[in-house]
DNA sequence: ATCGAGTATCTTGAAATCAAGATATATTTC
DNA sequence: GAAATATATCTTGATTTCAAGATACTCGAT
Protein backbone atom coordinates (compact mmCIF):
# COMPACT_ATOMS: atom_id res chain seq x y z
CA UNK A 1 0.00 0.00 0.00
CA UNK A 2 1.49 3.44 -0.98
CA UNK A 3 1.50 5.94 1.80
CA UNK A 4 2.27 10.08 1.89
CA UNK A 5 5.77 9.67 1.86
CA UNK A 6 5.71 7.73 -1.36
CA UNK A 7 3.94 10.60 -3.09
CA UNK A 8 6.27 12.35 -1.57
CA UNK A 9 9.57 11.03 -3.39
CA UNK A 10 8.03 10.55 -5.92
CA UNK A 11 7.02 14.50 -6.25
CA UNK A 12 10.99 15.38 -5.13
CA UNK A 13 11.94 12.82 -8.53
CA UNK A 14 10.32 14.78 -10.57
CA UNK A 15 10.85 17.98 -9.23
CA UNK A 16 14.71 17.82 -8.22
CA UNK A 17 16.02 14.87 -10.37
CA UNK A 18 19.46 16.11 -9.85
CA UNK A 19 19.27 14.99 -5.72
CA UNK A 20 19.21 11.69 -4.34
CA UNK A 21 16.20 11.77 -1.59
CA UNK A 22 16.31 8.31 -0.65
CA UNK A 23 17.07 9.49 3.38
CA UNK A 24 13.64 10.51 3.20
CA UNK A 25 11.81 7.16 2.49
CA UNK A 26 13.13 6.58 6.10
CA UNK A 27 13.11 9.70 8.10
CA UNK A 28 10.35 11.29 6.45
CA UNK A 29 7.70 8.12 7.35
CA UNK A 30 9.68 8.38 11.38
CA UNK A 31 8.65 12.33 11.66
CA UNK A 32 5.22 11.92 10.58
CA UNK A 33 4.80 8.91 12.12
CA UNK A 34 5.21 9.91 15.37
CA UNK A 35 2.90 12.79 14.66
CA UNK A 36 0.11 10.00 13.42
CA UNK A 37 0.82 8.51 17.10
CA UNK A 38 0.94 11.80 18.82
CA UNK A 39 -2.83 12.22 18.16
CA UNK A 40 -3.93 9.01 18.49
CA UNK A 41 -2.03 8.88 22.09
CA UNK A 42 -4.05 12.48 22.92
CA UNK A 43 -7.49 10.59 22.16
CA UNK A 44 -6.82 7.04 23.48
CA UNK A 45 -5.66 9.22 27.25
CA UNK A 46 -8.35 11.75 26.91
CA UNK A 47 -10.57 8.92 28.49
CA UNK A 48 -7.99 9.02 31.72
CA UNK A 49 -8.22 13.04 31.62
CA UNK A 50 -4.30 12.95 30.87
CA UNK A 51 -2.43 14.67 28.36
CA UNK A 52 0.62 12.49 26.36
CA UNK A 53 2.97 15.38 28.33
CA UNK A 54 1.58 14.07 31.86
CA UNK A 55 1.54 10.83 30.62
CA UNK A 56 5.34 10.69 29.69
CA UNK A 57 6.28 12.28 33.40
CA UNK A 58 4.12 10.13 35.37
CA UNK A 59 5.09 7.13 33.47
CA UNK A 60 9.21 7.93 33.55
CA UNK A 61 8.74 8.26 37.36
CA UNK A 62 6.71 5.38 37.20
CA UNK A 63 9.02 2.51 35.91
CA UNK A 64 11.59 3.93 37.93
CA UNK A 65 10.69 0.99 40.63
CA UNK A 66 9.76 2.26 44.35
CA UNK A 67 9.63 4.65 45.93
CA UNK A 68 8.72 6.34 42.24
CA UNK A 69 11.27 9.25 42.64
CA UNK A 70 14.07 11.22 40.10
CA UNK A 71 16.10 13.90 39.56
CA UNK A 72 14.51 16.53 37.01
CA UNK A 73 17.80 15.97 34.91
CA UNK A 74 16.66 12.42 34.84
CA UNK A 75 13.28 12.97 34.01
CA UNK A 76 14.79 15.43 31.31
CA UNK A 77 16.87 12.81 29.57
CA UNK A 78 13.62 10.14 29.16
CA UNK A 79 11.27 12.71 27.93
CA UNK A 80 13.72 14.94 25.42
CA UNK A 81 12.55 18.09 26.45
CA UNK A 82 14.30 21.21 27.93
CA UNK A 83 14.60 21.95 31.32
CA UNK A 84 12.47 24.83 31.22
CA UNK A 85 9.88 22.93 30.01
CA UNK A 86 10.25 20.15 32.76
CA UNK A 87 10.11 22.34 35.70
CA UNK A 88 6.82 23.92 33.84
CA UNK A 89 5.54 20.37 33.95
CA UNK A 90 6.50 19.46 37.51
CA UNK A 91 5.04 22.31 38.65
CA UNK A 92 1.50 21.81 36.84
CA UNK A 93 1.71 18.15 38.03
CA UNK A 94 2.13 18.96 41.76
CA UNK A 95 -0.79 21.24 41.89
CA UNK A 96 -3.08 18.28 39.89
CA UNK A 97 -1.55 16.19 43.36
CA UNK A 98 0.00 13.43 40.96
CA UNK A 99 3.76 14.44 42.07
CA UNK A 100 5.63 16.15 45.01
CA UNK A 101 8.85 17.61 45.41
CA UNK A 102 11.44 16.81 47.95
CA UNK A 103 14.86 18.33 48.52
CA UNK A 104 17.40 15.52 47.47
CA UNK A 105 19.42 14.24 50.70
CA UNK A 106 22.43 13.94 49.17
CA UNK A 107 22.76 17.49 47.21
CA UNK A 108 21.44 20.08 48.31
CA UNK A 109 21.13 22.37 44.58
CA UNK A 110 18.84 19.09 43.62
CA UNK A 111 15.48 18.14 44.03
CA UNK A 112 13.58 14.86 43.76
CA UNK A 113 10.18 14.59 42.39
CA UNK A 114 7.94 11.74 43.33
CA UNK A 115 5.11 10.36 42.16
CA UNK A 116 2.00 10.21 44.59
CA UNK A 117 0.02 6.91 45.49
CA UNK A 118 -2.62 8.84 43.28
CA UNK A 119 -0.10 10.02 40.42
CA UNK A 120 0.67 5.97 40.23
CA UNK A 121 -2.72 4.69 39.77
CA UNK A 122 -3.48 7.14 36.55
CA UNK A 123 -0.36 6.42 35.05
CA UNK A 124 -0.87 2.06 35.32
CA UNK A 125 -4.28 2.65 33.66
CA UNK A 126 -3.15 4.61 30.98
CA UNK A 127 0.05 2.57 30.19
CA UNK A 128 -2.52 -0.29 29.33
CA UNK A 129 -4.65 1.43 27.41
CA UNK A 130 -1.86 2.54 25.77
CA UNK A 131 -0.70 -0.78 25.19
CA UNK A 132 -3.86 -1.99 23.60
CA UNK A 133 -3.89 0.70 21.38
CA UNK A 134 -0.51 0.20 19.90
CA UNK A 135 -0.83 -3.74 19.61
CA UNK A 136 -3.85 -2.49 17.09
CA UNK A 137 -0.98 0.10 14.93
CA UNK A 138 1.28 -3.03 15.29
CA UNK A 139 -1.25 -5.73 13.90
CA UNK A 140 -0.01 -4.73 10.48
CA UNK A 141 2.94 -6.70 11.06
CA UNK A 142 4.30 -10.16 12.06
CA UNK A 143 5.80 -10.90 15.55
CA UNK A 144 9.30 -11.87 13.26
CA UNK A 145 8.91 -8.15 11.24
CA UNK A 146 8.49 -6.22 14.65
CA UNK A 147 11.33 -7.66 16.04
CA UNK A 148 13.26 -6.50 12.79
CA UNK A 149 11.91 -3.37 12.65
CA UNK A 150 12.79 -2.60 16.10
CA UNK A 151 16.49 -3.91 15.61
CA UNK A 152 16.61 -1.51 12.80
CA UNK A 153 15.13 1.95 14.59
CA UNK A 154 17.64 0.87 17.59
CA UNK A 155 20.48 1.41 15.53
CA UNK A 156 19.34 4.89 14.64
CA UNK A 157 18.39 5.94 18.34
CA UNK A 158 21.30 4.29 19.95
CA UNK A 159 24.08 6.98 18.78
CA UNK A 160 21.75 9.87 19.85
CA UNK A 161 20.89 8.08 23.38
CA UNK A 162 24.14 6.84 24.42
CA UNK A 163 26.80 9.99 23.34
CA UNK A 164 25.99 13.74 24.10
CA UNK A 165 22.65 13.95 22.78
CA UNK B 1 23.90 -1.29 20.96
CA UNK B 2 22.19 -0.98 23.68
CA UNK B 3 19.37 1.88 23.76
CA UNK B 4 17.19 4.13 25.70
CA UNK B 5 14.31 2.41 24.85
CA UNK B 6 15.79 -1.45 25.68
CA UNK B 7 16.62 0.51 29.47
CA UNK B 8 12.75 1.37 29.82
CA UNK B 9 11.23 -1.61 28.03
CA UNK B 10 13.79 -3.28 30.60
CA UNK B 11 12.19 -1.18 33.69
CA UNK B 12 8.64 -2.06 32.58
CA UNK B 13 9.41 -5.74 33.21
CA UNK B 14 10.44 -5.38 36.58
CA UNK B 15 7.89 -3.06 37.71
CA UNK B 16 5.19 -4.76 35.66
CA UNK B 17 5.96 -8.51 34.96
CA UNK B 18 2.13 -8.44 34.66
CA UNK B 19 1.99 -6.50 31.02
CA UNK B 20 3.61 -7.42 27.63
CA UNK B 21 5.56 -3.93 26.85
CA UNK B 22 6.82 -5.29 23.30
CA UNK B 23 4.60 -2.82 21.37
CA UNK B 24 7.10 -0.11 23.31
CA UNK B 25 10.11 -1.82 21.51
CA UNK B 26 8.87 -0.40 18.19
CA UNK B 27 6.27 2.59 18.96
CA UNK B 28 8.66 4.25 21.82
CA UNK B 29 11.42 4.47 19.43
CA UNK B 30 9.89 5.68 16.76
CA UNK B 31 8.37 8.80 18.67
CA UNK B 32 12.15 9.04 20.27
CA UNK B 33 13.80 9.47 17.66
CA UNK B 34 11.82 11.94 15.84
CA UNK B 35 12.30 13.97 19.34
CA UNK B 36 16.01 14.00 18.20
CA UNK B 37 15.52 14.38 14.29
CA UNK B 38 13.48 17.22 15.25
CA UNK B 39 16.43 18.72 17.43
CA UNK B 40 18.63 17.88 14.61
CA UNK B 41 16.92 19.36 12.26
CA UNK B 42 16.14 22.41 14.16
CA UNK B 43 20.39 22.97 14.04
CA UNK B 44 20.78 22.33 10.71
CA UNK B 45 18.31 25.00 9.41
CA UNK B 46 19.15 27.67 11.81
CA UNK B 47 22.37 28.02 9.45
CA UNK B 48 19.77 29.03 6.51
CA UNK B 49 17.40 30.74 9.03
CA UNK B 50 14.73 28.91 8.98
CA UNK B 51 12.50 27.50 11.68
CA UNK B 52 11.43 23.41 10.90
CA UNK B 53 8.01 24.77 10.89
CA UNK B 54 8.75 27.11 7.63
CA UNK B 55 11.02 24.88 6.07
CA UNK B 56 7.55 22.11 6.22
CA UNK B 57 5.84 24.48 4.27
CA UNK B 58 7.84 25.52 1.76
CA UNK B 59 8.58 22.38 1.01
CA UNK B 60 5.81 21.28 0.42
CA UNK B 61 5.00 24.05 -2.00
CA UNK B 62 8.09 23.62 -3.44
CA UNK B 63 7.97 19.62 -4.65
CA UNK B 64 3.94 20.51 -6.05
CA UNK B 65 5.89 22.10 -8.95
CA UNK B 66 5.18 25.18 -10.73
CA UNK B 67 3.29 27.51 -9.84
CA UNK B 68 4.41 26.14 -6.57
CA UNK B 69 0.65 26.53 -5.20
CA UNK B 70 -1.66 24.68 -2.84
CA UNK B 71 -4.80 24.92 -0.73
CA UNK B 72 -4.29 25.32 3.13
CA UNK B 73 -6.54 21.91 3.10
CA UNK B 74 -3.51 20.48 1.06
CA UNK B 75 -0.86 21.47 3.05
CA UNK B 76 -2.83 20.22 6.28
CA UNK B 77 -2.75 16.84 5.23
CA UNK B 78 1.03 17.70 4.10
CA UNK B 79 2.02 18.45 7.37
CA UNK B 80 -0.28 17.17 10.14
CA UNK B 81 -0.99 20.25 11.64
CA UNK B 82 -4.79 22.01 13.22
CA UNK B 83 -6.38 24.39 10.69
CA UNK B 84 -5.68 27.13 12.95
CA UNK B 85 -1.93 26.17 13.42
CA UNK B 86 -1.79 26.65 9.71
CA UNK B 87 -3.65 29.39 8.57
CA UNK B 88 -0.76 30.89 11.69
CA UNK B 89 1.79 29.75 9.52
CA UNK B 90 0.74 31.01 6.32
CA UNK B 91 0.14 34.65 7.58
CA UNK B 92 3.98 34.47 9.40
CA UNK B 93 5.45 33.14 6.15
CA UNK B 94 3.26 36.20 4.07
CA UNK B 95 5.27 38.82 6.42
CA UNK B 96 8.68 37.25 5.86
CA UNK B 97 7.56 37.36 1.85
CA UNK B 98 7.97 33.27 1.68
CA UNK B 99 4.70 32.96 0.73
CA UNK B 100 2.08 34.95 -0.79
CA UNK B 101 -2.08 33.99 -0.63
CA UNK B 102 -4.06 34.36 -3.67
CA UNK B 103 -8.16 33.73 -4.12
CA UNK B 104 -9.24 30.28 -5.54
CA UNK B 105 -10.73 31.05 -8.69
CA UNK B 106 -12.75 27.84 -8.67
CA UNK B 107 -13.86 27.93 -5.18
CA UNK B 108 -14.96 31.09 -3.43
CA UNK B 109 -14.39 29.64 -0.32
CA UNK B 110 -10.71 28.68 -1.10
CA UNK B 111 -7.52 30.24 -0.96
CA UNK B 112 -4.39 29.24 -2.89
CA UNK B 113 -0.62 29.48 -0.97
CA UNK B 114 1.94 30.61 -3.45
CA UNK B 115 5.44 30.36 -2.83
CA UNK B 116 7.16 33.22 -4.13
CA UNK B 117 10.65 33.09 -5.69
CA UNK B 118 12.83 33.71 -2.23
CA UNK B 119 10.68 31.16 -0.82
CA UNK B 120 11.58 28.68 -3.74
CA UNK B 121 15.52 29.43 -3.45
CA UNK B 122 15.16 29.03 0.76
CA UNK B 123 13.36 25.30 0.47
CA UNK B 124 15.51 24.53 -2.32
CA UNK B 125 19.21 25.57 0.42
CA UNK B 126 17.42 24.05 2.91
CA UNK B 127 16.77 20.64 1.93
CA UNK B 128 20.48 20.03 0.46
CA UNK B 129 21.11 20.73 4.19
CA UNK B 130 18.79 18.44 4.98
CA UNK B 131 19.62 15.52 3.14
CA UNK B 132 23.24 15.77 4.12
CA UNK B 133 22.42 15.39 7.15
CA UNK B 134 19.89 12.38 7.47
CA UNK B 135 22.50 10.69 5.11
CA UNK B 136 24.84 10.94 7.89
CA UNK B 137 22.36 9.16 10.52
CA UNK B 138 21.73 6.41 7.97
CA UNK B 139 25.07 5.73 7.63
CA UNK B 140 24.23 3.39 10.45
CA UNK B 141 22.49 1.26 8.20
CA UNK B 142 23.44 -0.50 4.75
CA UNK B 143 21.80 0.44 1.56
CA UNK B 144 19.22 -2.67 2.01
CA UNK B 145 18.53 -2.13 5.81
CA UNK B 146 17.28 1.36 4.76
CA UNK B 147 15.03 -0.10 2.00
CA UNK B 148 13.66 -2.88 4.30
CA UNK B 149 12.93 -0.41 7.36
CA UNK B 150 11.65 2.29 5.16
CA UNK B 151 8.98 -0.86 3.34
CA UNK B 152 8.13 -1.89 7.55
CA UNK B 153 7.35 1.83 8.55
CA UNK B 154 5.50 1.65 5.27
CA UNK B 155 2.83 -0.63 6.77
CA UNK B 156 2.48 1.62 9.96
CA UNK B 157 1.90 4.72 8.26
CA UNK B 158 -0.34 3.72 5.15
CA UNK B 159 -3.51 2.94 7.32
CA UNK B 160 -3.15 6.70 9.06
CA UNK B 161 -2.26 8.23 5.84
CA UNK B 162 -5.06 6.57 3.45
CA UNK B 163 -8.38 6.14 5.68
CA UNK B 164 -9.66 9.33 7.68
CA UNK B 165 -6.69 10.47 9.58
C1' DA C 1 40.31 27.48 53.12
C1' DT C 2 39.32 29.74 48.82
C1' DC C 3 38.92 30.15 44.03
C1' DG C 4 37.06 28.74 39.79
C1' DA C 5 34.85 25.67 36.93
C1' DG C 6 31.15 22.72 36.53
C1' DT C 7 26.39 21.18 37.53
C1' DA C 8 21.34 21.25 38.67
C1' DT C 9 17.40 23.65 38.68
C1' DC C 10 14.48 27.53 38.01
C1' DT C 11 12.86 32.04 35.88
C1' DT C 12 11.48 34.79 32.16
C1' DG C 13 9.38 36.30 27.97
C1' DA C 14 8.41 35.27 23.36
C1' DA C 15 6.65 32.06 20.04
C1' DA C 16 3.93 28.18 18.42
C1' DT C 17 0.26 24.96 18.94
C1' DC C 18 -4.27 23.26 19.74
C1' DA C 19 -9.44 22.78 20.32
C1' DA C 20 -13.53 24.80 19.52
C1' DG C 21 -16.36 27.53 17.19
C1' DA C 22 -17.49 31.35 13.62
C1' DT C 23 -18.17 32.62 8.84
C1' DA C 24 -18.86 32.09 4.10
C1' DT C 25 -19.49 29.33 0.20
C1' DA C 26 -20.69 24.70 -2.15
C1' DT C 27 -23.32 20.73 -2.84
C1' DT C 28 -27.05 17.59 -2.25
C1' DT C 29 -31.77 16.39 -1.66
C1' DC C 30 -36.24 16.89 -2.23
C1' DG D 1 -34.79 26.22 -6.49
C1' DA D 2 -34.98 26.24 -1.31
C1' DA D 3 -33.52 24.00 2.63
C1' DA D 4 -30.37 21.23 4.79
C1' DT D 5 -25.91 19.58 5.08
C1' DA D 6 -21.08 19.67 4.11
C1' DT D 7 -16.71 21.97 3.29
C1' DA D 8 -12.82 25.48 3.55
C1' DT D 9 -10.71 28.71 6.04
C1' DC D 10 -10.11 31.82 9.75
C1' DT D 11 -10.59 33.59 14.65
C1' DT D 12 -10.06 33.26 19.46
C1' DG D 13 -8.17 32.27 23.95
C1' DA D 14 -5.76 29.08 26.63
C1' DT D 15 -1.94 26.06 26.94
C1' DT D 16 2.58 24.44 26.08
C1' DT D 17 7.11 24.79 24.58
C1' DC D 18 11.59 26.68 23.93
C1' DA D 19 16.02 29.49 24.33
C1' DA D 20 18.63 32.10 27.17
C1' DG D 21 20.16 33.40 31.26
C1' DA D 22 19.97 33.63 36.52
C1' DT D 23 20.76 31.40 40.88
C1' DA D 24 22.62 28.28 44.10
C1' DC D 25 25.36 24.67 45.23
C1' DT D 26 29.43 21.12 44.67
C1' DC D 27 33.98 19.68 43.96
C1' DG D 28 38.77 19.68 42.67
C1' DA D 29 43.01 22.22 42.61
C1' DT D 30 45.80 25.02 44.71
Amino acid sequence: MEDEVDRLVAAWRRERPDLDVEPLEVLSRVSRLARHLDRARRLAFSEHQLEPWEFDVLTSLRRAGAPYQLSPGQLLTQTLVTSGTMTNRIDRLTKKGLVERLPDPSDRRGVLVRLTPEGRDRADEALAGLLAQERAILAQLSRAQRGELAALLRRLTAPFDNVPG
